[in-house]
DNA sequence: TGATTAAGATACTAGTTGGTATGAAACCGT
DNA sequence: ACGGTTTCATACCAACTAGTATCTTAATCA
């Protein structure tokens, strides 16, 4: 990293990375990542391809970039829900509102449908060596957070012991995968509570 | 079609339009409809790209002609179950048979992952009018054969009235999509039918 | 045999992709 | 003012895409 106070030598920067990130993530978020090529990102950026290639060394760098900043954006806070310590049945109802449009934390208002993580991980194996790594490691965290909720609710006997952890967390894992897809196809918000709430019928006591 | 003593003046056709369906089907469905060309179709097919436009026309014909020979393969079969006349219980086994592979019908065995048409519908948006057009018919095709299989259940009172049943038909949609998904994931079909059946429990008595 | 007809293969079009070489532009220290 | 340094934008590369024009091949009909 630069020091503050030192002026570098050469022609000032007008690269804005943040904002070319930020471009990158709605890009994909919205249109998918197949779809956004790296040319629809200068574009939409309004920078020079070397310019991007000179940050982010390759597609591959740009979309692993992209989805660590998605991470941040909306995986960490999804995780800080399932962290929280409190009964299973609040955590149930923070993570409806999480998936409730009308009722969603204000940072989420206006933003695309659906999931990048979850897009990337369906066709993970089109992706580099980078990009491919992140989507496995975001997705084993996910596993490992949603196994903690399932764990701790068990000990504390919140959920019918149905079946094994890793079942459960199997079968929450689909139900949040279709309520995003669901969103993603125009379901309206109450169609989609009211899919989650049938679907933890099996496991609330 | 020509009369079949009828001799045609021309040169002798070489073309298979069976094979070259059959190719297409698979290269879609193994593949990702996304990932394959025209090109590779023609090569894999062993034919020329102006034999392949002279009998689909375009992309979109071949696309839409392998979703419908898609769906003579795989759909109807599934659908014949759903209509069959018995227990939602028993209707429900054969269904659990026909998402595991160890246990599936013969001429299901050696044969891609996956959805072709859930592939398709989930980007719809890119395809020709034919083709979104196909894939529109063919999902309305599917729900009203789900609507039509819990709605006889309802009726002889063999599961729970939980909800209405277009939400019942929502939420079973999203668990055989979802064991669509383990399967592509690689997932154990043991693992596939565990998860079904949990999330049957909810509209079971 | 020669005309007609249809299908074959090859090569082409225009546009896209990820990635880069090139030279001008804008700043610094001297 | 000038050299050094860094970033900029333009133009380019090879490979690919969907689709087509052209020309050859192989058959029937007269």
């Amino acid at each position: 990293m630069m020091s503050p106070n030192k002026i570098p030598r050469g022609r000032p920067q007008t690269f804005d990375r943040e904002k070319t990130l930020q471009t990158a993530v709605n890009s994909y978020w919205a249109d998918g990542v197949e779809k956004v090529s790296i040319n629809d990102i200068c574009k939409r950026a309004g920078i020079s391809k070397p310019g991007l290639y000179r940050e982010f060394q390759s597609e591959d760098g740009l979309k692993s970039a992209s989805l660590e900043a998605y991470r941040k954006i909306i995986c960490v806070p999804f995780f800080e829900i399932l962290k929280k310590d409190q009964p299973f049945i609040d955590g149930l109802e923070e993570v409806l509102e999480f998936f409730n449009r009308e009722k969603r934390y204000v940072h989420l208002k206006d933003c695309p449908e659906g999931c990048l993580h979850l897009d990337m991980f369906h066709s993970r194996l089109d992706f580099g060596t980078a990009t491919a790594k992140k989507i496995d490691d975001l997705n084993k965290e996910y596993f490992e957070q949603l196994h903690n909720w399932v764990d701790r609710a068990k000990d504390l006997g919140e959920i019918q012991e149905i079946a094994d952890t890793a079942s459960l967390v199997a079968f929450i894992s689909a139900q949040f995968r279709s309520a995003l897809c669901f969103r993603k196809t125009g379901a309206a918000s109450e169609e989609i509570e009211k899919f989650l709430r049938l679907g933890f019928r099996v496991l609330i006591k």
